[in-house]
DNA sequence: ATCAGTGCAAACCATTTGCAAATTA
DNA sequence: TAATTTGCAAATGGTTTGCACTGAT
């Protein structure tokens, strides 16, 4: 089933579901969730909120820090790293004395293929 | 109502009802999901997904792109530009040819009251 | 009398869980 | 047969909605 994950965008339970359904592979909506919260517990898949609030999952299994860059046409995402944030740190602790320990970001734009 | 968003946090619509609460201001939790709604319409408030899934609201009426600092141990939130980001606009572009066009970046830490 | 604001209960929807049936080892 | 996976239906929890009621203009 991770199988699926190859998709390199982010779906949310219900898509996966359908998806399934088209590739003939009846899978209970249920055992998708269940399916999924295991590979999110095994670190091979990252989740965003949807801005309905629904869950959406990626199949990610990089340990690294990194972000994610959202095509906004056709989904498609890839991995960026972010030495810039760098600069961030100094400035907070500068400018408003606040200590960064983290960050998390999303990029949204177009793709090579979309562009 | 929205005097209570002089909190500068990002609270839920419970965190909200059960603060109404002690100040003796009853209010039904349904009205404080009406009136967090007419907010966010007006955009008065920005809303985030908490990581359980729940929407947390902040009050928040700045219409400049900007980013939100959040102290993780007291919840206080404040304000910050990214001029920064315009490296990674052009780092994408070159190195993996996506065009950026907008991006969402939160910043966890400890406020200058905290640290 | 009108109309926006409020409360209550019911409805909704995504997600989770209990339990029994099905599948696999 | 024991262990694991699956489906169905019911439960859950946050959020929304229908409708009747209150209060202010």
């Amino acid at each position: 089933m991770a199988l699926l994950q190859a998709e390199r965008k982010y779906l949310t339970a219900a898509d996966i579901h359908k998806l399934l359904g088209r590739r003939r592979q009846r899978l209970a909506l249920t055992t998708v969730y269940r399916t999924l919260q295991l590979l999110v517990k095994l670190g091979a898949v990252a989740t965003r909120s949807e801005s309905t609030g629904e869950a959406a999952y990626l199949f990610c299994a990089n340990d690294e820090h990194h972000h994610h860059a959202i095509c906004t046409k056709c989904g498609h995402v890839e991995e960026v790293n972010c030495r810039v944030i760098d600069d961030f740190k100094q400035m907070l602790l500068a400018r408003q004395s606040f200590a960064l320990d983290d960050h998390s970001m999303e990029l949204y734009g177009r793709c090579a293929a979309c562009r």
